[in-house]
DNA sequence: TTGTAAGCGTTATCAG
DNA sequence: CTGATAACGCTTACAA
């Protein structure tokens, strides 16, 4: 049933010109008489021509397609609302560039690159990739234009998008030392990733500027999920001299830490300030409603498409890298 | 620095043979000879060769890409985590068929067909698609398969996947029924929807069933966000017979209707009984944590990919469309 | 079992 | 301003 596609030449034909001035037409050149172009255009219109991407792909060397690696890991990143965001601030601001997005979807573990050939992606957009993935040397080296998300690959070709996650760290801790507190303990993310590397180095930070002696003990690890948080919450109240604050790497890891210290008969914030990270859905939504530090998650990905843009059109966008701008949202877990 | 890519004729050229020999073995054919086919593989990977994507679509008037068309309107979509699980599933479902997804981000406000067309998709999904979407019809007319989530479109190309609605709004009542209620209202979800109208139906059906008294005044239409749950809830509280059990069509609205209760001095689940729809992370995080019918997200995306691949592969497949199958999760608002 | 050659639908170069 | 024509990289009869 699926109706024939026309093609190029059809709408020449039937416009009585040659298929190279139907072509510069639909290029935009101007070089066309107003006449030609008008009928060129209306008989396209008729046969609801659309170029071929392929033909087009083939020829120009170029797709115009940006290919977007999304690893959704067994569970983890599925859960994270995150990415979805990220995703259509980058459909937007390349979108509006002309592109779309190819996602790799073909299950061969990680052979990103030669996907990204394959379909001679302008570019690449990695999310959820891991650090010592073995493909992302090959596809920085292959030279392609790539940006990544949370994630620090650097080069001629390549840079990353991240938020500000050592400036929203110490917004936090210093939140919880405004309100008076001393004790102040973090649960990070996984220290194999950025975010979670930078949210401890800015909780180290803003500890030291604020003179507040730092103490190991008060450093837990946990994966940014919210059963880790309670964890290492439970770990927490077992030292002699328990925190009176914590600042948790994110809003699950927070939730997760809200619920052990009310295990253990606490209350938050009377007894226990919590301060998380994302802003997601739920922090507003949960009892006590959580104060967080604000990702612009739209933001990011608007970013990641705006600097891959830099990087496919601009050549090497000598930009460097600035993080994502966060926020602090009080409500009612800091009793701030 | 991109390093050249190579192509067909070098890897013939390098293996000495021709580039028909070569297209054979990268296309599976078994009339080579082991040798020939050894040395080709051998050559292929030295150069890191792969078949280009646009050459092969050309000539096969097929892509292997499915078009995903995701309307993330202004701020609803977005925030409704219910499309990234769906997407998941259906990247899952579609990869491990050798397809890739070619999300259509540029902006021309609807021109999925075209774009379709241009890029030769195989098939296409359609997610946050407005059934009144004028597109619509023309994608249908084109023939290109189609499968769309929670809206019911059909035809000899086209189908669709949905969660069982009916069912599930059907378990809800009977539920709060079986807890001894006779009171129950319902905030239905957007009536223009399907997934909204059919919890509606639902919800009627098993009323019937159960005997018990259908009152207009207990129907009230919400949005499936929060805020309007909340309103409608404030609405259901004016009645001089109030209800004393809700079930509202999402669970965003459930948690606006709770909030709404409390405000207006109710105990969730003393005095009011709440049963919510879809089970999405928050569902068992708020306090009191709702009780809710559980979609299979994931499952939804992996039938429309499957469904899809079925339209597109094995022509018009015949399978009625099967509603997914939706769980009853008893959690603390209904008081179960 | 393998090679030759004609497309697939565009764009780009070169004439006119 | 417009038309031929040679690529672009691959698949597929058709030969050998």
């Amino acid at each position: 049933m699926a109706r024939k596609i026309s093609t190029i030449h059809e709408v020449a034909r039937r416009s009585g010109v040659s298929v190279s001035t139907v072509s510069r037409v639909f290029n935009g050149y101007d070089d066309i008489s107003e006449a030609t172009r008008k009928r060129v255009l209306a008989t396209a219109r008729e046969l609801d021509y659309a170029p071929s991407a392929a033909a087009r792909t083939l020829v120009k060397r170029r797709s115009q397609l940006i290919g977007v690696v999304l690893n959704t890991g067994e569970e983890q990143d599925i859960r994270h609302p995150f990415f979805q965001e990220v995703l259509v601030g980058l459909k937007h601001a390349i979108g509006v560039a002309g592109y779309d997005l190819l996602l790799f979807a073909t299950e061969q573990p990680h052979e990103y690159t030669r996907r990204a050939r394959h379909h001679r992606v302008d570019g690449v957009v990695l999310m959820g990739v891991d650090r010592a993935d073995p493909e992302l040397r090959k596809l920085l080296e292959a030279g392609i234009p790539t940006i990544a998300v949370d994630l620090d690959v650097e080069g001629s070709h390549a840079s990353y998008v991240t938020s500000d996650n050592v400036g929203g760290a110490r917004l936090a801790v210093r939140h919880l030392h405004e309100l008076g507190h001393t004790q102040i303990a973090t649960i990070a993310g996984l220290l194999g990733t950025k975010p979670g590397a930078d949210r401890l180095a800015g909780f180290r930070a803003e500890l030291e500027a604020l003179k507040l002696k730092p103490r190991r003990e008060y450093e837990r690890e946990g994966d940014f999920n919210m059963e880790s948080g309670a964890a290492a919450m439970r770990q927490l109240l077992r030292l002699r001299k328990r925190p009176t604050a914590v600042f948790a790497a994110s809003d699950l890891m927070a939730v997760g830490a809200v619920r052990a210290a009310r295990e253990a008969g606490l209350d938050v914030p009377a007894d226990l300030a919590v301060v998380g990270f994302d802003d997601i859905q739920l922090a507003s939504l949960v009892t006590p409603s959580l104060t967080t530090i604000r990702q612009d998650k739209l933001g990011v990905g608007t970013a990641a498409g705006e600097g891959l843009l830099g990087l496919v059109e601009g050549g090497r966008s000598k930009r460097s890298v600035q993080p994502m701008p966060v926020e602090l949202v009080v409500r009612e877990s800091s009793g701030g």
